[in-house]
DNA sequence: TCACGAAACCGGTATATGCCACTATTATCA
DNA sequence: TGATAATAGTGGCATATACCGGTTTCGTGA
């Protein structure tokens, strides 16, 4: 470690990856949530209801079993049926049982979950731009891009492997 | 809306720095909890007794308020002291309240959370080293500082105003 | 076909985080 | 000085997220 690096380490933990993402993630949660609030959904629940009207339009049925979906949310799978129930008992989503794999569990959007999807969608745009007003656009779009990186499976696989040479 | 931006739209959530962030701070929380796991100190309370660390050795005595402390954190107060009870049952970190004001009270590491905090300290270093090696210590300060402006204050403040002008 | 291992999901438990209502204390001002 | 507003924390409730153990179902090989 260098002196640089040991008088950074002092000043304060703007230098830890893990803290500033996390900060930021509290900070964003507010900001978005303040204007998609009147929807009664939290973020969490507006990106998961956003992610299955995506999903369900994709070519890959498996992508709507609650596997894919934590996979695709980085989330444990356990975590992800939590925040389903909620979404569940609301009547937003419903789960489908596969008829091959009986396993296997779909999550789909309602009519109501995609009335409120929609919603929130709109909302959702007016904080998206307010945010890329602010912030730059191409600013935000390289932030998303970097963001992409940490959380893709690929990095993981290289973290965990200990690979330092990329 | 452009028609590009309509079709980034619908290609998937990746344009969302909402839920950019959430998904990079969940898969960083696997990742250097794995590395700190040991400690058995989760990513928010090694967090937490580093910020602690750090606080007390700062100038401004207010800086170590239950206050001060969750808008450094960017986090919300009360969340700040649900979080706090674990680290106090344990006996990491203790509550001394403020002779002059009695509403206020400041959280200070025991002795045995100082070993704790230096502890999990080590195990940092080694996944922050695997970090910085792997995403390019350029680019993991630049993504570090892009993060810090989303979380300061300023940032929140100009886009509750609907600042367009940056 | 039967035993066994793997896969997908569920439920319990613990921490993380936020909102709101409430209490205690302090500051302000008529 | 006494009423009122503001501030600092606490506790309750709800969701967010993870780990672990248990159950059901599937796939595989003897």
């Amino acid at each position: 470690m260098t002196a640089a690096d040991a008088a950074a380490e002092l000043r304060g933990w703007d230098h830890c990856t893990n803290t500033a993402v996390r900060r930021a993630a509290r900070r964003l949660g507010q900001l978005y949530g303040d204007v998609t609030a009147p929807t009664g959904l939290t973020s969490p629940q507006q990106i998961l209801l956003s992610h299955l009207k995506l999903a369900a339009g994709w070519a890959d049925p498996a992508a709507t079993t609650l596997q894919h979906l934590a996979a695709a949310m980085v989330m444990d799978l356990s975590a992800l049926g939590h925040t389903l129930k909620p979404l569940i008992r609301d009547g937003y989503v419903e789960l489908v049982p596969d008829a091959r794999d009986r396993r296997v569990k779909r999550a789909r959007l309602t009519e109501k979950g995609e009335a409120k999807q929609a919603e929130g969608l709109a909302l959702w745009r007016v904080a998206q731009a307010r945010f890329n007003a602010l912030f730059g656009p191409e600013e935000a779009a390289a932030l998303r891009r970097a963001l992409a990186v940490v959380a893709s499976d690929e990095f993981a696989e290289a973290f965990r492997r200990g690979d330092v040479s990329s």
